[in-house]
DNA sequence: GTGTTTATCGTCAAGCAGACGACTATGATC
DNA sequence: GATCATAGTCGTCTGCTTGACGATAAACAC
């Protein structure tokens, strides 16, 4: 088939982006409000057309480093830096999703340790970060009285997906270890996963379990209070990516 | 942001197909051979692009029927019907994977039941089921003496996201189901998962398994002899389809 | 009948998870 | 400084699941 632009429909392609952190034991993604039609004053997800020289991965890299200062975490170079994780998600093409024109939607999940406030163009009122029970459900009123609008476009749907995915990913991988700072406690890691589960977990049961995988955990060798108590040992996260056996989330 | 086109480069969105299923004790997934350039003769994913008013599951499912036959099971409809098994995988969007112009392909996964000779476009000689090992050696030579060429555009990438994604699901769902007809034993099902994941299981660990977990096999009271040896009961997938604990898949 | 093939049931030991007791080391409070 | 609250860490015990494997059952081929 030769080149003919006409035996083809074109399609705009986004990238739209999933951050998600745990902020005060809550699992939170970003959220920006638009300023323009559709959807004007309603929040929505990160993103922006791919270029056209752009991978779409390094098209979710630049908007996360856009909307957050986030680099991410190039998953080809084991170092361990600051990064944050970044994954594709899904691809969502609803012919109607956006009333303006035909857009294909690469959306990303990204995962992040506790940031500053969040700045969207310098903007803070424009950007924040939204527990993720609050995104979801369609109408109410949030933690602070301010009544919840739907997200824009299919986004409640993107969300949805990035936190099931996420919550599923921390089972049988090292992922949860994404949303900790480069030292973290056992504690610290077991909150992430009481908030990413929205569950209860044992203490000791868990030290037991991550402290006894290989490779999941590796001794820095310091000891941190901040969480207050006794002094916990710091660690950061080891070579290891999938675990064998998983951890197990709790039924109901 | 209102409506200009110009603010963003045309893409062409395609979706192609990982189709697999289990023939002759080997995971074999369906090409077709290239009838144009570039990479014309190689071998290559069924695929095609999406029209202006389809959705991407939609554009896969249609592609499915052409090139199979194979209705895709609608997800949302429980009811066991003959239809594949049809799941979106990942988006390939490199500038350069396709030498003509920008395409973002979605690629969608398929599980179907052996089936009879493969077709595409009534032509056979230009479809057929290839072991998913052959498919991915760079090079060589096939089972039947052929030279084995590499496949088209990143399509030999997508066949192994593809696999991998199978040989993971299998082990948490009873989606190896869907390489079963509609009425199967247990034996026909550990096979489909010594197929997919390359090892031997123990037949009587694997029947204690599989039966042992509620919900996921349901007899249909017939038994069969078509494998030889004593009668085997009949079942039929139930309605689980998330398996906890999960099968668990043999290291090294 | 004998052998072969496949299916199915049972047994046993090792390992892991969940429940939970006990102890340790810090900061906060009186 | 004693006491308390908080968080971390080490053990123990019980039940369940797994992996290895013996034994039996029911068909077909000869």
């Amino acid at each position: 088939m030769p080149y003919d632009p006409s035996a083809f429909p074109p399609f705009a392609v986004t990238v739209d982006l999933v951050v998600l952190t745990v902020r005060r034991h809550a699992l939170c993604a970003l959220a920006v409000r638009r300023g323009e039609p559709p959807f004007q004053g309603r929040w929505a997800l990160p993103g922006g057309f791919v270029r056209a020289d752009e991978d779409l991965a390094q098209a979710a890299a630049r908007e996360l480093a856009e909307e957050t200062g986030l680099r991410a975490h190039d998953p080809s170079v084991p170092a361990q830096d600051n990064g944050a994780h970044l994954e594709q998600l899904a691809t969502y093409g609803d012919p109607k999703r956006d009333p303006r024109m035909r857009v294909v939607s690469v959306a990303h999940l990204a995962l992040a340790p506790d940031l500053p406030a969040p700045r969207a163009g310098g903007d803070a009122s424009n950007a924040r970060w939204a527990p993720v029970e609050e995104l979801l459900q369609q109408t109410g009123y949030g933690r602070d009285g301010e009544p919840v609008a739907p997200l824009a476009f299919d986004h409640a749907q993107i969300v949805s997906d990035g936190v099931e995915r996420a919550r599923s990913k921390i089972e049988y991988s090292s992922l949860a270890t994404a949303f900790c700072p480069p030292q973290f406690t056992v504690g610290e890691l077991r909150r992430v996963y009481e908030a990413v589960w929205g569950v209860a977990l044992d203490p000791r049961n868990f030290h037991r379990k991550v402290t006894g995988t290989p490779g999941f955990l590796v001794p820095t060798g310091g000891t941190t209070t901040r969480q207050g108590g006794r002094p916990a040992q710091l660690f950061r996260a080891g070579g290891a990516t999938l675990l064998n056996p998983p951890m197990l989330r709790p039924e109901v």
